[in-house]
DNA sequence: CTGTTCTCCTATTATAATGATATGAAAGAT
DNA sequence: ATCTTTCATATCATTATAATAGGAGAACAG
């Protein structure tokens, strides 16, 4: 029950996002260079971001990504729905009309238990908690990257 | 982020060896034939529950599986890591060696929490509260089957 | 009005994980 | 002996993930 490559890489590209709010928009380029990924790769992210009202973009030069409200206002909740999906560990949990033996599960029950306390963890975390993290990081201040 | 079929599957096998348990063990034709699954399949699940030392297997005639202890002492988060692994949502939270930027990971602290989170729920809920759902469901005793 | 920088859209491919089936050997009970 | 069951291994189909590729179209600078 892993989370994917899209939610951990689009989740580091948000958390750089805040540090830059809201002064300029960032090109996925220069995003993906942070992280060593492939452009390419980050733009579906970053596009799926867009979808779900997390991010802003602004196409040609000087142009780029930023954050669609400020840091404290988005929830890895948000997050985590936009390129994750459901929270809920099966369907039956948020379609109820899938299962026959719905009402007489024993094990739905946990499975709802998970859902809510992942819920919990996420919708309790924002991105200003990311960003924070990158500023009292040891590095911070020590790479090549300008704010 | 969805479990898997297996996990699904034995957590009700095992909600049902909760009903029989400690009076006989109960063949794997008959657990698949209560979920309506091939016996095959369900025997594969069977054989992963076993060699986490959670249920017992005795071959012939009025053989099967049972218990290996009783249903209060086991926990769900033994049988998710048997059927599906480790609870942590990225691989670098149980292996740090495998990430340069560990220490700092702005996103890390979140899935750790989320693992943490998740290890609650798992380890605060046993066999027996699954059992129990069976036993006071409207169906019970409803049923042609026989325990 | 032209070139550059960027987002944006769609298609394709590779790889891995899951879900499941199949065959048959080995063990135990009567 | 024979029936019932677990046990071991191999195979296959399907889906999801991860990633790459090519190019169209917007914004802006000169």
């Amino acid at each position: 029950m892993e989370i994917s490559t899209k939610l951990r890489y689009g989740a580091r590209a948000l958390a750089e996002l805040g540090l830059t709010y809201p002064k300029r928009p960032v090109p996925a380029r220069e995003l993906a260079e942070q992280q060593g990924l492939s452009v390419k790769y980050l733009e579906h992210i970053l596009s799926a971001l867009k979808a779900a009202g997390i991010v802003n973009s602004k196409r040609g030069m000087s142009g780029g990504y930023e954050l669609a409200r400020s840091p404290e206002q988005i929830t890895m909740k948000a997050v985590f729905n936009a390129l994750e999906g459901s929270t809920a560990p099966v369907k039956c949990v948020e379609n109820p009309e899938i299962c026959s033996q719905y009402d007489d599960c024993p094990t739905r029950p946990v499975w709802e238990e998970l859902r809510d306390s992942i819920d919990g963890v996420l919708g309790s975390t924002t991105i200003a908690d990311l960003t924070e993290r990158i500023r009292s990081s040891a590095k911070y201040g020590k790479t090549t990257y300008q704010i």
